[in-house]
DNA sequence: TGTACATCAGTGAACGCGCGTTCACTGATGTAC
DNA sequence: TGTACATCAGTGAACGCGCGTTCACTGATGTAC
């Protein structure tokens, strides 16, 4: 039983790194059971094919981003009640978590796998369009709490607001890739943090 | 002659669409060449191999883009002298222009390509890196003569301000491809846009 | 405590298919004299 | 105006390699009686 979770997450863990480096389709069976040190027959135990492979790749992703994000921002609120403050804090430390990350973030295996989605099949696809939707409903919510604490300095759409925490993170990380650096997705959030700073302001009653 | 860029410029198109639905790797020449209607060993004619078609795609995408635009904010310009409405004049073509293409933009190749980087040689990924540079410096300009006569609201680093613009726009388009909606990008732009006008106000002499 | 059987977590050889690439050839157009 | 040769823009058959997948088998551990 140990050894089955150790395995099947080696192979999502070396999957997961090859993906982002290559893609999907060039990311081979043959140097998944290489790097994981088992047989190709080992890989079909866990996967009963490749589409299996992608699935459980980005649930495992979705997951652990989540978990993240719930984290966070859990830790935010105990050090501040208020919601602008608490969702200010989330970002910063959502920065550093990701300034932290010795060689950079690897990026985001949701971006990967949209850009190469007909690959896929239509669960899997769905899969990706509900992670988001997650994150919309999730930053919207934290959102609607501050605006009914603050006054909105230009009228802005929630549901897009709330998007722009998972764009400004996405388009980071595809800078972050593309330019071989390590801090542009920290620093766009930052950036990004400063934008709600001016955005919202306390009411006057 | 003719025919001969009418070839090479249609197997590029068909190239581009499928790198961006399956990424670069399940793009097979069959395929390319079934569309173009041309044979195999015409392929070959106008390209020596696989890594020749895509550096000619990024580098033709690039190209492109950065035409696009010198022509947005030339007309921008034309407009409107004041170079915070020239930006904003800009940001807001260019959204309009994503907004109009009917059945949404179909994604950008430096994204794809940041995300499957290791199937490339380093000319390749030196393309990518400079496109976004070239784009850095540009915003970067752009944002200097803005805070010339502007005064800004809060500290920002104005590289960082310049990379947002790229961020944004590829975080709008990662967004739209995974949620299957059309108009991500172009309201991601005008949140910038709104970000934008609240962070310059004009100088109190 | 011993025996029989089932399940788990694999091994490793074999399969056929599709891929990128090569190459000898071709017919149309362009150029030199 | 006619002839010889070169270049352009391909054709289409052939190549070998690596891929995803299947399958018969195996040895270790768990369960029933």
């Amino acid at each position: 039983m140990d050894q089955k979770v150790d395995t099947r997450s080696r192979i999502l863990d070396i999957a997961e790194a090859s993906v982002l480096e290559k893609g999907f389709e060039a990311t081979s069976i043959e140097e998944i059971v290489a790097g994981a040190e088992i047989s190709r027959g080992g890989f079909f135990y866990h996967f009963k094919d490749k589409n299996a492979l992608a699935r459980a790749m980005l649930e495992r992703y979705i997951d652990a981003e989540n978990a993240l994000y719930d984290e966070l921002f859990a830790r935010a609120r105990e050090l501040n009640d208020d919601p602008l403050h608490c969702m200010l804090i989330g970002l910063k430390l959502l920065a550093e978590m990701l300034e932290d990350m010795p060689s950079g973030h690897p990026g985001c295996v949701i971006a990967s796998t949209a850009y190469q989605d007909r690959l896929f099949d239509e669960g899997v696809r769905d899969l990706n369009r509900q992670a988001i939707l997650g994150w919309r409903k999730r930053f919207r919510g934290m959102f609607e709490e501050i605006a009914e604490v603050y006054g909105v300095k230009e009228p802005v759409n929630l549901d897009a607001l709330g998007d722009m925490v998972s764009g400004v993170v996405e388009g980071g990380l595809v800078l972050q890739r593309a330019l071989r650096e390590h801090n542009n997705a920290s620093e766009q959030i930052m950036l990004f943090r400063t934008y709600l700073k001016l955005l919202f302001v306390p009411k006057q009653t």
